[in-house]
DNA sequence: TATCTAAATGCAACTAAGTTGCATTAAAGT
DNA sequence: ACTTTAATGCAACTTAGTTGCATTTAGATA
């Protein structure tokens, strides 16, 4: 789907800001940070939180809490979970992980954390 | 095990701080935060960071953060999963549900979010 | 038990992610 | 083109967590 459908579909304003925005999250094929694509765009940080907001709200965008407390963000595609490294701290998503039903909860998202292949292997 | 043992175990200094700081953590049935037990403890937040650190490095106790960015700190016991409810913000310990295996990572801890029971519940 | 030393502490200053108020600008409907 | 409303830039703010430094204390040694 491409970036005009998707804001239009939305019913939201087609800035220069969010179509920046929305191309890089979309190129993207991890989740980022503010801190990683801060010098790459050309809007003010508090125009890139209040849009990555405004995605998050109308679920174009999803994002979760990494290891280096900072928050990562990621265009809303097939719902998956991800994994986190304790030591390289990569993130990855886990597309092909189907998530474990808890009876009597709505379970959203998952994030697993540990260690991963490569860094497994690397430690053999 | 009591807390005098777990800090001689792990050859750290036993300081009336860290003794104040493990007896919160050892009652309490929910990982906690700073701002949970800043008004309970006498140290300052510099010693809690500090000790906290210390514990966490010792594998004394384990974090994760949680919703509301702030990070929740419990001592570890039998490694578990746990539940975030992002309507209420409640965090659950699930001891009773065994962490997914993953074929080449090392899953050492599982953050499961979404809606709690309780707030399924009410909003039925 | 008095002395010693490295580690722990309190305090204040700092950092950095994220938020907010406000004046200005630009999208999009007419 | 005109108008309206939402979006933007900027600067000031908030707050969890960190750091440097002078002082204190645990606990080892004599
Ligand atoms: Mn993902
Ligand atoms: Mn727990
Ligand atoms: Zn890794
Ligand atoms: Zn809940």
């Amino acid at each position: 789907m491409k970036i005009t459908d998707i804001i239009e579909e939305k019913n939201l304003k087609l800035t220069s800001a969010r179509k920046e925005l929305l191309e890089i999250l979309n190129k993207a094929k991890k989740p980022i940070s503010f801190e990683d694509i801060k010098h790459k765009i050309g809007m003010d940080k508090a125009t890139f939180y209040r849009n990555i907001s405004k995605f998050e709200d109308n679920s174009i965008v999803n994002s979760f809490e990494s290891n280096d407390k900072k928050r990562y963000y990621e265009v809303q595609s097939s719902p998956h979970s991800h994994f986190i490294c304790n030591t390289c701290n990569t993130i990855e998503c886990l597309e092909n992980v189907s998530p474990a039903k808890l009876v009597g909860y709505t379970v959203i998202d998952v994030i697993y954390k540990g260690i991963c292949k490569s860094c497994n292997e690397t430690n053999l």
